[in-house]
RNA sequence: GCUCCUGUAGUGUAGCGGCCAAUCAUGAAGCCCUCUCGAGGCUUCGACACGGGUCCAAAUCCCGUCGGGAGCACCA
């Protein structure tokens, strides 16, 4: 045999630095500003797959620190979206549960003289750092650091009077790492715990905290955190903690989709989406319902690896995954889209059969048998070529001759191969209406043969027309969202 | 402006000093097969950003240029 030797190549992840078999602690850390996108699986996936290949643990821990930028229902979203991606989280930490953990933590601070009350105006605090000089609340004695601290624990200052601030280098040659915010007040009610607290930590102060707290071992994050981490390392160096190993990927660009999930909600209450499911969004639960596989998703972030180049993500590469999944699992319909009637005669009745799959057809045949007014529709399209070409073959059925009605003309197969008669999908009378969601938020509007009515599978290849996912199907009406082709 | 990250085919990725006239996937083109424009098989297209250096030897190391990205928020 001449055949050449296919080198295979598998796709893994590197090994993490510093990672012990069954002690490794990882986590996820959204902020609920909404459902999980196709962005955020990425860090999901990543870190499910380390946390598995070493045994270890991954945390879920909600980051709702800002009560603006809240959606009390992406508190059960994302742990659903998590659990359809197949990431499997060990334990689950809310941050707005452990205000009290950050403010004695800044108290400690503020003690070491690490940290600082500052009541300047924002606008002369940062100015001042862009030449890398302190505020003048930066150098108070400590004791007045942490009267100013009580008071403005007790309310004694309103929304933008007074901040908390870690003390940092004021003159890093990196003006994104000088002195950073750690509490800031806040009067409007969060979620969660209502109007009880008034003084909301930081990321980079919470994140440090709870990082350490919590036991991480590796954190796995976007590249856009790189400056966050240098701001955090002074956290855990003030207190002494060890900090744990950190992994920056690049960024995503996710081209033609809208993942923003403030435009999103705004298009959904102005009625423009259907939901957080809508085919046109990036989320998770839109991916869900178009028919996309969440092994297809993390296949996708696996061969993409974790490298720090920024990337841009191919939909084709994605549907290619996809398809691999699905194509032996979906059994095959003809679906006519802006059907056009052809009554036929010359003929008493036909007969014809088809495998579900053809590349399976232990799964069994369907049936046709077209008697009494012999009625069959096509689409449009295909309508068009059939009164040019003048002949054309209904697959699986028969061949037909044009004219108005059409003439049956004969059953030989092989005229496809001997004068490239073309073969169409078509659908009787006994079709039902469907109507495939597209992703563009557009309708593809005709007939579904009825054998899709028992169906066990959701998805399914409208042949010719595409991989769909089957939403609700009943004997009035189907209705399918579109996955790729 | 300052600081940081980063540059292998259209996209993603392997390679990280000689095994590279550079891997695999996806994509595109063609053929075969198939009663689908799906799947499968075969073939082809297509990349080490550029310029210096180090070295017997560089995609791999160093420097510069250029390009891409992020941060400099009382968002995460």
């Amino acid at each position: 045999m001449l055949k050449k030797e296919k080198k295979e190549r598998t796709y893994e992840l590197p090994d993490l630095d510093g990672a012990e078999q069954g002690k490794t602690c990882m986590r996820i850390a959204p902020g609920p500003s909404g459902p999980l996108h196709i962005g955020h699986t990425r860090v999901s996936v990543l870190n499910d797959e380390y946390t598995r290949r070493y045994e270890g643990k991954l945390i879920l821990r909600f980051e709702d620190t800002n009560p603006e930028k809240i959606d009390p229902e992406a508190y059960d979203m994302i742990p659903e979206d998590l659990d359809w991606l197949g990431v499997k989280i060990h334990e689950s930490f809310i941050q707005s549960e452990r205000f009290e953990t950050y403010y004695g933590m800044t108290r400690e601070l503020i003690g070491q003289g690490h940290a600082y009350v500052c009541t300047c105006d924002p606008e002369k605090w940062r100015g001042l750092k862009e030449e890398k000089r302190a505020c003048p609340c930066r150098d108070l004695p400590v004791n007045e650091q942490l009267d100013r601290f009580d008071r403005m624990m007790e309310g004694g200052y309103g929304e933008g009077e007074a901040i908390a601030v870690v003390k940092t280098d004021i003159a890093h040659p990196n003006p994104a790492v000088r002195d950073f915010v750690a509490l800031r007040i806040v009067d409007a009610p969060h979620p969660r715990t209502g109007t009880k607290y008034r003084v909301y930590p930081m990321m980079n102060l919470s994140v440090a905290i709870d990082d350490h707290l919590m036991g991480m071992t590796h954190v796995i994050r976007g590249k856009d955190h790189l400056n966050n981490t240098d701001r955090q390392k002074y956290v855990f160096d003030y207190f002494g903690w060890k900090q744990p190993f950190y992994l920056h990927y690049g960024l995503v660009n996710i081209p033609d989709t809208v993942l923003k999930t403030s435009l999103i909600k705004q298009s959904i209450k102005e009625g423009e989406y259907s939901g957080w499911d809508d085919l046109r969004t990036g989320t998770v639960r839109a991916l869900e319902r178009r028919g996309i596989k969440p092994e297809a998703v993390r296949r996708y972030w696996v061969e993409s690896g974790i490298k720090s180049v920024d990337i841009e993500f191919s939909w084709d590469n994605l549907y290619g995954m996809n398809r691999d999944l699905i194509d032996p699992v979906s059994n095959r319909y003809f679906f006519v889209q802006d059907p056009v009637r052809y009554d036929v005669e010359g003929v008493g009745s036909i007969e014809g059969r088809a495998p579900l799959h053809p590349d399976h057809p232990e799964r069994g045949m369907k049936e046709y048998s077209i008697d009494g007014p012999k009625t069959v529709f096509i689409s449009e399209k295909d309508s068009r070529t059939f009164s040019q070409e003048r002949k054309i073959r209904l697959k699986d059925l028969c061949n037909l001759e044009y004219s108005l009605p059409a003439r049956y003309a004969g059953n030989d197969v092989s005229e496809m191969r001997k004068s490239g008669l073309k073969a169409v999908q078509w659908v009787s009378r006994k079709s039902i209406p469907c109507d495939v969601l597209m992703t563009d938020g557009t309708v593809a509007s005709g007939l579904v043969e009825d054998s899709i009515l028992s169906e066990k599978s959701e998805t399914v290849q409208f042949e010719r027309f595409g991989f769909v996912r089957i939403e609700k199907k009943d004997p009035e009406k189907i209705v399918a969202a579109y996955t790729h082709d």
